[in-house]
DNA sequence: AAGTCCGGTCAACAATGTTGACTCCCCGCC
DNA sequence: GGCGGGGAGTCAACATTGTTGACCGGACTT
């Protein structure tokens, strides 16, 4: 038959075991023998499949969240409801963008960290806006929510991760809605 | 006499020559063996002087501004002034940033990445500070600081970097203004 | 003068990503 | 039915990485 049985097996088992170690301890503290030895099966396997570390890599970690009916909210709450989503984030998510940082150093994930952040954060945002400096704004606001990741996530600023979560949001939120709606004019 | 002329001159040029290509190509992409033929010598002579290549990394990677003098500046144009700062950074400021960000997926990088957000956005802006909430407007304004750092540079947004220099500080230093000194009240 | 330390060199180690040779087995074709 | 070919799997090897230990030589102390 058409479909190789054991073989797609083998390449899934490999693909979610790299998923996971990857999110877990990034790309360069997890080894070809780890994920190999996760899947049950052999280094060289692992490289058959996919043809380098880094595109198993680059095949396993994107970050895409179904953000786009979870922006479905008035204009002048979406600050507000884009604060919500962010600091509510984590699990996963967390560890693919943290991944995808400490790539970055990589051309190719870098390339993949710059998509995601276009298609997660600014094309989604500048669907919402109009006038002639909406797409300034749009990547303001992009900048804003990846910089709240970044302080959060990758430096861990301390003061921010105990601060009240409701407080933050609704700080974070007035930031996000100043951006994307300037008051007056 | 007791001066090691040779060693200490040998160990400056390992200092150095780590500092420029761990600035030019992050942690993982140099290699010890490349660091001992910039600096003239043996790659055992590297891990010999400095115990191992993290801390090598370590003792050469520290990000100081001398920005206490700079953000000298009347409060209502601290947020224009620290916008102007950062967009007009770069050099090896920039090269030092983005190895610790690629670099801080080992634990004593993110703590050195995490030390220096503290000293150099953080504590500074604090100073100038007053309020119940001074501490979380600080940490907010360094969030916006470290996000246009990651916005530009880790991720490389086209949108930004291409954007006009001055509307950029103008419009960031609005953002940093509305987060330092609050509206009414 | 002998000894002791310190900077330097060389060879080796284990671990890494990756490749090539080889086996095995199932599928379609004569 | 036999058989040839291709793909999955295994094993050993390679070059490169960070790191260590053995050795060497010269300078400073006693």
């Amino acid at each position: 038959m058409l479909q190789t049985g054991s073989s797609t097996t083998t390449r899934e088992a490999i693909h979610s075991a790299a998923a996971r170690l990857f999110r877990n301890q990034g790309f360069s503290r997890t080894t070809v023998r780890q994920i190999a030895a996760a899947a049950g099966t052999d280094p060289a396997l692992v490289i058959r499949h996919f043809k380098s570390k880094e595109l198993l890599f680059l095949e396993t970690m994107h970050l895409t969240i179904d953000d786009e009916p979870l922006l479905d909210v008035p204009l002048e709450h979406l600050g507000d409801r884009l604060a919500e989503l962010l600091v509510e984030l984590g699990g996963s998510a967390r560890g693919v963008f943290l991944a995808l940082v400490h790539g970055s150093g990589e051309p190719q994930i870098r390339e993949r960290l710059r998509d995601t952040h276009e298609q997660l954060f600014v094309a989604p945002l500048r669907r919402r806006l109009s006038g002639p400096d909406a797409d300034v704004r749009a990547r303001m606001a992009a900048a804003l929510a990846g910089g709240l990741l970044y302080a959060l996530w990758v430096v861990g600023d301390e003061g921010l991760l105990r601060m009240d979560r409701t407080e933050l949001v609704s700080r974070y939120g007035a930031l996000f809605q100043g951006v994307l709606t300037p008051r007056s004019r």
